[in-house]
DNA sequence: ATATTCTACAGACTATAGTCTCTTTGTCAA
DNA sequence: TTGACAAAGAGACTATAGTCTGTAGAATAT
């Protein structure tokens, strides 16, 4: 890296932790680019040299999300002899991760980001490590008869993407009025339940 | 209804089936109030007195679809002896209506328009038909033993509402890319599955 | 060392949803 | 009938995300 690349990602960076901090100030809607720009002391040309688009500043945000679901809701998870108990675990803590760290707003950010066509999506991209890992889940579960054999791992995983978006969208819209945690138990236990052998 | 009010209520008119049409023929996004206003001979002002937003000219569509649910669906229903068959064949119908009568464009809209804090939300109207026509069900199911008796009606109805939220968010994102009516069975019957008693 | 090319960035500009103010005209009370 | 009021509408204006064009100076080639 030479040293325009440096300072190049030197102004990323600062734009990039300026952005998120304002956003977790003042909620992501109320946060202008041209504030962004302006307590950064850059530019739009800056900004958007860097970024796609405002959503896109969460961009690193979601990697963030994947990073930890493997490196450490996994460890929480490889412990327990049952599949059955991993898939429920790993969503446990993953409803109570994104209610704790991330909140409704980056949440509900995220979740519109994707509705919009023109922008890029991080919920397709097919190799995302949450997509590894629940097939891995189902996968072994399925193989010592835990999880029912008349529908394929990438069937299951898409019966338990789309709950977990059902739950995440509904709690969105509600403003996080609710306990995720709490609430996430009996939507996932009754899924497992229709998906147990 | 007074001249005035006549008057008022066909520059309104005008306006929905204008928007509405355009929408149809080129997606929401890429219709503007400017074009709306244009096309109808109308301003700026009268698209504002008449809809909130631009979304909201989607609310009619939205009550027509709760209508639709209740006056056509309910019907098809009706015969069945099982409150588990009454609530399948609900699903499927509804998921049918939503792919080939709204289409997903529509369905985008609408679930954007529930992400932004700012706007009414339609989803959250505690009186909306769709969540009695489910806790109807729920409770005859749970009173003739088709169901758990272990979780209240209300409970179950959450489930189903953030089941359905993320199958039609799921759709939307992917951009009606497959068929919801063929999609809809694996996750539905999950969870009536796990809802079974 | 000099010329050339490229890239990060600045900031003016555009597109568009939504607001504000002013006007017109129907309604209603006296 | 007339005067006050209200509501529907016209259209200029604002806010803001995103685009476009030009430039300085760093990298690279000769």
């Amino acid at each position: 890296m030479n040293r325009r690349q440096h300072k190049a990602s030197l102004t990323k960076k600062k734009i990039s932790d300026a952005a998120i901090k304002l956003f977790e100030e003042k909620g992501f809607r109320n946060v202008t680019v041209d504030e962004i720009v302006q307590v950064t002391g850059t530019s739009k040309g800056a900004f958007y040299t860097h970024f796609k688009s405002k959503h896109e500043v969460f961009f690193d945000k979601f990697k963030e999300i994947d990073r930890y679901y493997e490196e450490v809701l996994l460890d929480f998870v490889k412990e327990e002899e049952f599949s059955i108990e991993k898939l429920r675990i790993f969503l446990r803590l993953q409803m109570k991760y994104i209610q704790e760290d991330l909140g409704w707003d980056v949440t509900r950010t995220i979740y519109e980001n994707e509705l919009d066509p023109s922008r890029k999506s991080y919920f397709l991209m097919e190799d995302r490590p949450l997509y590894r890992i629940l097939t891995n889940i189902f996968d072994e579960g399925q193989k010592n008869g835990e999880f029912r054999n008349d529908i394929s791992t990438e069937k299951m995983v898409m019966v338990c993407l789309r709950v977990m978006r059902g739950i995440l969208y509904d709690w969105s819209i509600n403003e996080g009025a609710y306990s995720l945690e709490e609430e996430q138990e009996l939507l996932f236990s009754t899924m497992i339940n229709g998906l147990e052998a």
